[in-house]
RNA sequence: GCCUGGGUAGCUUAGCGGUAAAGCGCGUCCUUGGUAAGGACGAGAGCGCGGGUUCAAAUCCCGCCCUAGGCUCCA
């Protein structure tokens, strides 16, 4: 046997022999690591102890306090499942069944299932935990493993397929069941301390909505009870801060049935709005955008040039409708509108880049199912922008549009991640065109030292695109701010310059939103604030509580003074301390309140929503300190910080 | 669109074959209060929509709409 060298995660090396598996070496390093070895990591892959190493590698032992640990824990849950599943099932066919980030899921064919069934299959797993059956690795030949899936088509899809080379193929057995296993796996079922599966839901075979619709069911297991409370809990607490039922709460909008995706604003909501609007214009004159407004109907002969027909039409993903022979429909991009803008002049080298930037309302007819809050709509207004320009403005065009975009979202305080997306099945135009786009974008990113994930074959249809994402309160991604660049939109709709050459040529063009839309912007802010705007957002900057009803004049008074504010009087003949607990609850950043003291000494007394307070304040001092507050953007109340 | 939940007063929820219940909110009155819930009374719901079963349906069955979480798809 040949020798080969294993390197450690603190760079030591280690001679091992070819053949030797991961905890023969974990007990090479020391007996103690050996017997707490539940799995390895082998150049960055997780495997199971028992994988032998045949070359020279890097390793990391997992052992149960290693991170990867509550991974294959998960895994092993899923398998518990499984055995739970066909307990009681037998007929159902077992398909794939991975662990995520939040738990596992496993998919299963065959068999329908309720909120009933999980209850029972749920018993029927905790029993299997308490017998804390052994689970160990084993192997069949292709022929057994093939034999032994002869009713599952899918369990042989994946022998034929992922496992095509194998021989003999490993399964991982736990008393009388077994499954096909890469693994790995924790020692016994007994280590799973919290289990619990959360839901049912339907997918697909290999995620295509032509193949078999599969049963789908969620669930999470943890090293403890403990850890599994500590998570439900964690979940329950996501949803108090849903954006939905903040909404309600704080009377922000409503999406009714009579208008399924579209949202109503209301006043407290559009305040909110017109704050974020007034902000994106003046980023947007900064950037030197100019604004134009475009309609939402036209007819459906514009997108079959600029070639939107047939990537949203087609999909259904349009609305349009014939009149008088005639196919309209509402616009789900404005690129060609501004285009037609662009295309109403000769545009001279020397113009460009010509920017033009629309809150653009756009209608797309999302699934039904995929509708969710201001999350995912079907009427959106995107803070829309393009920019022709010339081949040589396009890196300085896509940085200033990145360093806007950071400065914005720092003002929100929010954490996003840069994505860039590269050419899919849809595309249009040359590869050839698409890689120069994808290099500017990719070279933009850097030069602002941008840290981003490539996303493969995620793009646009017409030219690669950076996504900009933020979190919501279950952690779900979305991405909000996009900036793309597009060689193939100006050539199909053949927009042109005038080059220094008196040659036309064809423009690139830029499409970017900073904020993305305002609603799924507003959506993920109200989550990420929890309700809790900052003062220059929050739809009620300040509220006046009266001691009594005799201060009432009073209050008038000192609300006046802060009349470019968005104050409320609280005028209901509550106690004083009702009122606050209700503004608290309305989450507004400042209570003013004014008694019988205050109105002696003309003064104010002022309580944020920090539960931070001050007395004898000044009214102009307070009224001095909103206008810096809030021109500043500060995210919290400040007035009360450092007294 | 697919799967599993859900839709009862403005909101949150109870009721799950025998003609609708609570808390909050709202209205009126009493209380005029000093830093996170003062009190009394009152109004308010053909129980998502349409069919059916039954002497009787919020409750059971069928269809549809909306909604939540996933799947597929996208800002």
């Amino acid at each position: 046997m040949s020798d080969i060298t294993v390197t450690l995660p603190d760079g030591s090396e280690l001679d091992a022999e070819a053949g030797e598996t991961v905890e023969d070496v974990a007990y090479r390093i020391g007996e103690g690591l050996g017997r707490d070895t539940v799995a390895g990591v082998v150049d960055g892959e997780l495997v199971s102890k028992d994988e032998p190493l045949s070359e020279d590698c890097r390793i990391e032992i997992v052992t149960d306090s290693s991170e990867e640990y509550l991974d294959v824990l998960r895994h092993t849950a899923a398998h518990v499942f499984a055995q739970a599943l066909q307990r009681l099932h037998p007929d159902a066919r077992l398909t794939i069944g991975p662990s995520t980030d939040e738990g596992f899921y496993y998919d299963v064919y065959g068999v329908d299932l309720d909120e009933d069934d999980l209850a029972e299959i749920q018993a029927e797993a905790e029993d299997i935990i308490a017998e804390d059956l052994d689970v160990e690795r084993v192997t069949l030949d292709r022929e057994g493993a093939l034999e032994f899936y002869e009713d599952n088509p899918f369990k042989r899809e994946i022998l034929e397929e992922e496992a095509a080379g194998e021989d003999p193929v490993s399964f991982y057995r736990q008393g009388e069941f077994q499954d096909l296993c890469k693994g790995p796996h924790v020692e016994s079922t007994g280590e799973i301390g919290g289990f619990e599966l959360l839901e049912i839901s339907a997918s697909y075979w290999r995620g295509d909505e032509e193949n078999e619709t599969l049963t789908r069911v969620y669930g999470t297991a943890f090293e403890t009870q403990d850890e599994l409370d500590d998570h439900l809990a964690m979940l329950a607490a996501a949803e108090e801060r849903d954006h939905r039922k903040l909404a309600r709460e704080l009377d922000l909008f409503s999406i009714p049935d009579h208008s399924p995706g579209c949202v109503h604003y209301h006043p407290n909501g559009m305040a909110i709005r017109r704050e974020l609007e007034d902000y994106v214009r003046e980023m947007n004159e900064e950037l030197g955008y100019e604004e134009v407004r475009t309609p939402e109907l036209n007819k459906a002969e514009l997108w079959k040039k600029s070639g939107h027909y047939e990537n949203f039409r087609e999909n259904g993903e349009m609305f349009a409708w014939e009149q008088d022979d005639t196919e309209y429909g509402l616009k789900p991009m404005n690129c060609a509108n501004h285009s037609h803008v662009y295309d109403t002049s000769t545009r001279s080298y020397r113009d460009l880049p010509e920017r033009f930037s629309e809150f653009g309302n756009v209608y797309r007819n999302e699934q039904s199912g995929e509708l969710s809050g201001l999350l995912r709509v079907r009427g959106m207004t995107q803070d829309d922008g393009h920019a022709y320009v010339r081949p040589d403005q396009i890196q300085s065009e896509i940085l200033n549009i990145l360093q806007v975009i950071e400065e914005m979202y720092g003002h929100f305080g929010l954490e996003v991640i840069y994505k860039l997306e590269t050419r899919g099945e849809n595309a249009i135009g040359s590869e050839e065109l698409w890689s120069q786009a994808t290099d500017a974008l990719r070279d933009a990113l850097r030069g602002e030292d941008l840290d981003f994930d490539v996303e493969e074959g995620e793009a646009a249809f017409y030219g690669p695109k950076i996504g900009v994402n933020a979190r919501d309160a279950l952690g779900r991604e979305w991405t909000i701010g996009t900036v793309q660049a597009d060689f193939n939109i100006p050539r199909r709709l053949d927009l042109t310059y005038v080059g220094e050459d008196n040659e036309e040529h064809h423009p690139v063009m830029i499409h970017r939103a900073l904020l993305g839309t305002f609603e799924r912007f507003m959506g993920v802010i109200i989550e990420h604030f929890n309700g809790k705007f900052p003062t220059w957002l929050a739809p009620e900057q300040v509220r006046v509580l009266p001691i009594s009803d005799d201060n009432l004049d009073y209050a008038r008074e000192v609300a006046d003074e802060l009349g470019e504010y968005r104050v409320e009087i609280e005028d209901r003949s509550w106690t004083i301390g009702k009122k606050i607990q209700q503004a608290h609850e309305d989450r507004v950043p400042y209570m003013v309140i004014v008694g019988g003291d205050e109105e002696a000494e003309n003064v104010i007394s002022v309580r944020d929503r920090m539960e931070r307070e001050a007395n004898d304040v000044s009214r102009p001092e307070f009224r001095e300190h909103l206008d810096r507050e809030v021109d500043q953007k500060h995210l919290e109340p400040t007035f009360l910080a450092g007294r």
